[in-house]
DNA sequence: TTAATAATTGACAGCGCTGTCATTTTTTTA
DNA sequence: TAAAAAAATGACAGCGCTGTCAATTATTAA
């Protein structure tokens, strides 16, 4: 019932292996034969099958994206982007949820790219910033396209998507400025994270340009939990806190966000006229928090669409060398944020 | 580099057609020349080829999982649930988000059955409730598990993994009315939905049951979003509003919860103090509202594996006839419910 | 024009597995 | 104990495709 590569030779009149050829855009085929057996392969609504590709070549039509991010949001958003790049070549998406704290998370992976035949892998953070992780892929001839903070590639090992979370927090920041706030605070995600890093770095550059003292006491360690956002205010906020109070907060993600203005109406200040929150991501809960939060919004289905056709490229030796795609968040005003 | 049947069969000094039987399960086939083969696998760590098994069988190793779903919490915790099932019996995940209203959705999943060579389905709600798409799919032979809202199946079509709601809508309901609520109104999700329907028939069997006269005004629709909980609470607690003032508000999902919760800010009621409000799902962002919320808990993870489990069984025509598990929803009780 | 070279095309094996059917071994029956 | 029946095993083709390499055709140089 459905057509093999059998059909479409007969078709066409040439043979299966010139079928091949024009299905794999390789060169060397007449512009007429091409063409005769792209009507065939339209007549006959062909369409290659997967297990057989994967058996029979060296190459492989599956890609992987391995997720360890407790971020739901994020993660739908990432696997759509993926999965119409995916559809748009003939490629197949398996997915992988780890834990990137597990040991033995590269033995995981490297087996499962042997085991599974992928062609290549992609990478959110944190995964794709463990180094040694990435490039013991790499070194095993397994594509990766990394999705990292920052705005160039730390390496050479593969291609990356870099998302500038410095130059959007120094934006977030610049805009908290602009409402008058001097004290304002920051409440970090994990710390090995470079999307903390980055975040910290753009806060930072945004004090300095406009002489704010940088005030050390401000600054909370967090982990991208509403947990932490709850604590971080709590003690940013206290009476007995030796710090000077804030009169807004940087808040590394949303959840943060949320859980300083959980603490904030906790301890009756009232937001945004006492503080001002910012959070960061623009997830949907950003918009159901009461006040909506300020935020910083990142086209993430769009990202990860961009790193799978960038691995989809590398797949096929399309050497496109290096490439680097960079996005920079943008300022999302809401109703957390007000005048000094 | 990776053993193969053939490995298999040199090291345990038999034929390859006999390591198939063992690996697939097959009967007649001794006692002894079994486990010879089972050593060998595990010595030689060997695992199953999928694209040739999927090639050359008649059966394929498979299944997808079809969404339509705005809430990715929801979705994730599906699809994690699926993959563990499939990790268990050497399946494949194919993840397909796709939309419901589309006129042509049979066609799409038809067709992409067809191509991808697909065991079988999970479809969730929407997808799950609309019987005559899953019927089509069910006479194309394609196997088929549904997860469902109610405590019996709607029919005969495939095997279902039914969540009742009605009992635990029940329960919450029960719940306020225990704290003192005579006035117990109904924020309504998509009128389409059988989880809506199954919702309000608990609630309205809460009330009967402790003798509460149903008030109509008290009941609103809804579409299961946010902002339907804001307009719905609006609409209940406004002061021209004719009916009677509600004291508690039974929204259908967590996110009308948290819209209701917001409405009540804006209008300046105090939860719970004012009025209770209770959400259901217990979703992760219903402990981060503030108050956190009285929900209604279901194990989303779980029942996915068991769908999947399912619906393996029936691919591999382990006729365990049409099996249908329930699960109930329990009430957890967090802050935005008190005594009236 | 012809030989040499390059561009196109095709024949065929084989990827790792399962289905079919024939063969061998074991068990049962007479 | 032998013959018949049943159970266990294996030989081999073939799933739909790609890689290799040989054969054919078109193009260029001499």
């Amino acid at each position: 019932m459905k057509a093999t590569i059998n059909d479409v030779a007969k078709q066409a009149g040439v043979s299966i292996k010139t079928v091949s050829r024009v299905i794999n855009n390789e060169t060397s085929v007449r512009q007429l034969t091409r063409e005769k057996v792209q009507l065939a392969v339209e007549e006959l609504n062909y369409q290659p099958n997967l297990s057989a590709r994967n058996l029979a070549g060296a190459k492989s039509f599956s890609v992987a994206y391995i997720y360890d991010n407790p971020n739901a949001y994020y993660i739908i958003d990432m696997q759509e982007g993926i999965l119409s790049a995916c559809k748009q070549h003939g490629f197949e998406l398996l997915i992988h949820p780890c834990d990137a704290k597990n040991k033995n998370i590269t033995e995981e992976v490297v087996n499962m790219v042997k085991h599974a035949r992928i062609a290549g892998l992609i990478l959110t953070p944190p995964l794709s910033e463990m180094p040694e992780f990435v490039k013991t892929l790499v070194e095993l001839d397994v594509k990766v396209v990394r999705i990292m903070s920052g705005d160039v590639a730390p390496d050479e090992l593969s291609p990356c998507v870099m998302v500038n979370d410095r130059d959007a927090a120094q934006t977030i920041t610049q805009h908290l400025i602009d409402l008058g706030h001097k004290d304002i605070a920051f409440i970090a995600g994990d710390a090995e994270h470079m999307s903390t890093i980055e975040r910290y770095k753009g806060y930072r550059r945004a004090l300095k340009a406009s002489n704010i003292d940088f005030d050390k006491s401000l600054v909370i360690e967090g982990d991208y939990s509403f947990d932490s956002g709850v604590s971080g205010a709590k003690q940013l906020m206290s009476s007995e806190s030796k710090n000077t109070r804030p009169t807004a907060i940087f808040s590394c993600n949303d959840e943060i966000a949320a859980g300083a203005l959980f603490a904030a109406r906790l301890m009756n200040i009232s937001i945004p006229e006492q503080l001002s929150i910012v959070g960061f991501e623009n997830s949907p809960f950003s918009r159901q928090t009461w006040p909506k939060l300020t935020t910083a919004d990142q086209p993430n289905s769009q990202i990860a669409e961009d790193a799978a056709n960038l691995l989809i490229s590398q797949v096929r030796k399309q050497k496109n060398k290096i490439t680097i795609s960079q996005y920079v968040p943008k300022l999302v005003i809401r109703d957390s944020t007000a005048k000094c």
